[in-house]
DNA sequence: TTGAAAGCGCTAACAC
DNA sequence: GTGTTAGCGCTTTCAA
C-alpha cells in the first residue's frame, strides 16, 4: 500500500472531500466493510466496527447522499409544487408536510410557481431531472393532464384535487354547504358569493356544496350575486357591489379567507356593520381570520392534517404499494365567530 | 449494431430509465458525443446534433441531475433554513429567495427549523450530506457559532446577520431609529417597547437604534417600559401592562409586526383607541399591516431586496471570488400610516 | 465476516 | 469533431 495523498489535509474553503474511501483505508478495512456499518446491510464484527467508528470520527467523514442515491435509486427528496409560498394558507400546508417529510427522512425541494403554468412546467421538470422520489403539488389548476401522465415520479395533490389522481383535499363540498347553512340557519336568504376561479377545483367544490344547500331549501343563487375573479384582497374589495343593489345581499360568502379580510376591509371602510349590517363568513381559517374585530367566521381546514396525510399518502406510494385509497377528504369545520348573526329585521323562516 | 434491449418500453410506473448511454446508442455517436452537445462542452457537429436531438426526443431522455452533480462537484442545490415558514415576514423573504435562485438554476431546499436549534443542526447535517452548493439562513439565533466554522459549504445569513459571517440584513438600527424620531416628532416622551428576545440580533440592533434615538434627545427607555418575550400575538397582548402604569405610555413601538398586531388587537378590546389614546408602530410591514383599521404604522423591510441580495452573495460565495463586501444592509423605510398621531394634550417639544 | 470488483449515469481527459 | 475511458462516492454482488 502506497502512502500516496495521504489523509484529508484541509486548504481553502472546500476542505478536502473525504470519502469512504479514506475511512476504509485509515480503519485497515475495505470499503464495503465500512459500507456495511453504515448501512447496517451486513454484521461487522464489534472490533472492526470500533475502529470504523473511530475513523470516521478522527476523519469527520460524511456519507455523500448523492453518490448513494446514484447507487440506492432513492433521493429522499420530495418536491413540493405551490402557487405561493406568501399565501399563508399554503405556507401552512407547506409548513405541514415539511415536518411530516422530514420525520420520514425526506427533504423537501420548495418550488414556488407562482400560480404560472409554465413556471411550473420548468419545476416539474427539474424535479423528474433530480429524480426526486415524489411530489406534492397544489396545482395552479392548469396544469396539462398529460404533463401529470408523463411523470414517473408518483405525484400526490394537496388542496386542490384532480380527478383519477392521488389527492388529499379538504371536504370541500361539504364545507360550502356548512357555510350555507349556517347562514340560512341565521334567517339570511339573499345571499352573496365572493367565488374565485372555476379552474381552481375546490372553489368549484365549496361553491356546488354551497349551492346544494340553498337547493335544498328551495333557494337558489342569483348569478348576479356571485362575484368571480383571482381569489385576493381585491376581491373581497368587490363585497361594494354587491350591496348596490336594488335588494342587496344580508349575508356574504367568501370562498377564502383572504378573500373575506379584503370584503371586511372594504366593509368596514363603508361603514357597513358587521355583523350587524351584513354577515361574512369565510374559508381556511388563517391565522388572521382570528385576529379581525369581529373575528371571522370561517370554515376551517386542518392544515395539519392535509400536510400529514398528504406526505403520508406520498410515502406509501413511492414505497410502492398501491394504498387503500388515492383520494382523501379531510373534514372542515365552522367555527362560528363574530363575523356572522342573525339577519336584522327579518321575518325568519 | 444489435437490437438487443429494444427502445423504452414503458412497465409499471418507474418506465426503464434511459440514460446517456442509450441516446448515444439510438443516435450512432458516442456518450462523450451526446454530454458535449448537452453542455456545449465541446462542438457538435450541425448533422450529429440533429440525431442526437432526435434521439433524445424519441427516448424521451431527461439527464440525471445527481450523476451530473457526482462528477461536477455541484449540486445546484441551495438550502433555506428559517424558523417558521408561516411567518408572513418569514415566507415573503423564502418566496424572494426562491425566486432569485431559481433565475440562476438553483433550487432550494427547505428546511424549517422551527427555531429550535436541535432541530437546525439536523438539518444543517442534511445539507452538508447533500453537498449542497450553500445555505442561506436565518438562524434560530441560537447557533453554536463551532457548528457554522465546520460547515464546509458557504452559508449566507439572512435577516439575522451574525458578526463576522456573510449576512444580509436590513439596516436595524437605522429601522428602530426611525421608529423612535417618528414617535418623538409627534410629541411623545413615554413610550413604551414590546421587544423580543436578546438572542435574536435584529431584535439587539432594532433597540439600540431606538435607544439611540431617545439619548439624542436626552430622554431615555425606562425598563419597566420594556417588555420583552418571544415575537408573537401574545406579546402582543401584553400592551395591556404598559398601560397599567402610574404615568402611562401614549406610544408604543413593538420589534415587529406580528407583536404589533397582536398590541392592536388587544387595545381593541380595551377600549384603547389608537391612534387616539395611543400610537402604535410596528416593524417589518406584512401584508396584514396594511389591512388593519387604522393601518398600521411601520418599519418597512424590504423582503424582495433582502432575498435578492442574499440569493446574489451566495452566489458569488460558491463561486469562489471573495466578494467586496460580506456584510450587505437593505436600508428600511418608515411607512407612516394610521396607527400613530400626535400625542393628545401633550405640551410638546 | 471481510475483501475485491463491478457498476449507478455522467463528465472530462485524452486519443484518433 | 468524435470515440474511449477513467473515475465521481457509494452500494452490492460474489468470493474467500
Amino acid at each position: 500500500v502506497s502512502a500516496a495523498g495521504g489523509p484529508a489535509r484541509r486548504r481553502g474553503r472546500p476542505r478536502e472531500a473525504v470519502t469512504i474511501k479514506d475511512v476504509a483505508r485509515r480503519a485497515g478495512v475495505a470499503v464495503g466493510t465500512v459500507s456495511n456499518h453504515l448501512n447496517g446491510t451486513a454484521p461487522v464484527a464489534a472490533r472492526t466496527a470500533l475502529r470504523v467508528k473511530r475513523a470516521i470520527l478522527a476523519l469527520g467523514f460524511r456519507p455523500h447522499m448523492g453518490a448513494r442515491s446514484l447507487r440506492s435509486r432513492r433521493t429522499h427528496i420530495a418536491g413540493l409544487v405551490l402557487p405561493n409560498i406568501s399565501n399563508p394558507f399554503f405556507a401552512e400546508v407547506a409548513r405541514a408536510i415539511e415536518h411530516a417529510l422530514w420525520e420520514q427522512g425526506v427533504q423537501t425541494m420548495l418550488c414556488d410557481s407562482s400560480q404560472d403554468p409554465e413556471r411550473e412546467r420548468v419545476h416539474l421538470e427539474n424535479l423528474a431531472g433530480r429524480r426526486v422520489d415524489g411530489i406534492l403539488m397544489i396545482s395552479s389548476g392548469r396544469t396539462p393532464s398529460a404533463r401529470l401522465d408523463r411523470m414517473d415520479v408518483p405525484v400526490v395533490h394537496v388542496d386542490r384535487g384532480v380527478e383519477g389522481r392521488p389527492s388529499v383535499v379538504t371536504d370541500n363540498r361539504l364545507g360550502g354547504e356548512l357555510a350555507a347553512d349556517h347562514l340560512l340557519a341565521l334567517g339570511h336568504r339573499r345571499i352573496g358569493v365572493l367565488a374565485g376561479e372555476a379552474h381552481v377545483s375546490n372553489v368549484r367544490e365549496r361553491l356546488a356544496g354551497f349551492r346544494a344547500a340553498l337547493a335544498r331549501r328551495g333557494l337558489s343563487l342569483r348569478e348576479q350575486d356571485l362575484v368571480p375573479g383571482p381569489q385576493s384582497l381585491e376581491l373581497g374589495h368587490e363585497v361594494a357591489r354587491l350591496l348596490r343593489r336594488s335588494r342587496p345581499v344580508t349575508a356574504v360568502f367568501a370562498t377564502n379567507d383572504i378573500v373575506a379580510v379584503g370584503a371586511w376591509r372594504k366593509l368596514l371602510e363603508l361603514g357597513v356593520r358587521v355583523p350587524g349590517d351584513l354577515s361574512l363568513i369565510g374559508f381556511d381559517d388563517i391565522e388572521m381570520s382570528r385576529i379581525l374585530l369581529p373575528p371571522l367566521t370561517t370554515v376551517r381546514q386542518d392544515k395539519e392534517a392535509l400536510g400529514r396525510a398528504a406526505a403520508a399518502l406520498l410515502l406509501q406510494l413511492i414505497g410502492g404499494g398501491r394504498p387503500r385509497t388515492e383520494r382523501i377528504l379531510v373534514p372542515p369545520r365552522l367555527m362560528v365567530r363574530g363575523s356572522t348573526a342573525r339577519r336584522a329585521g327579518g321575518a325568519g323562516g
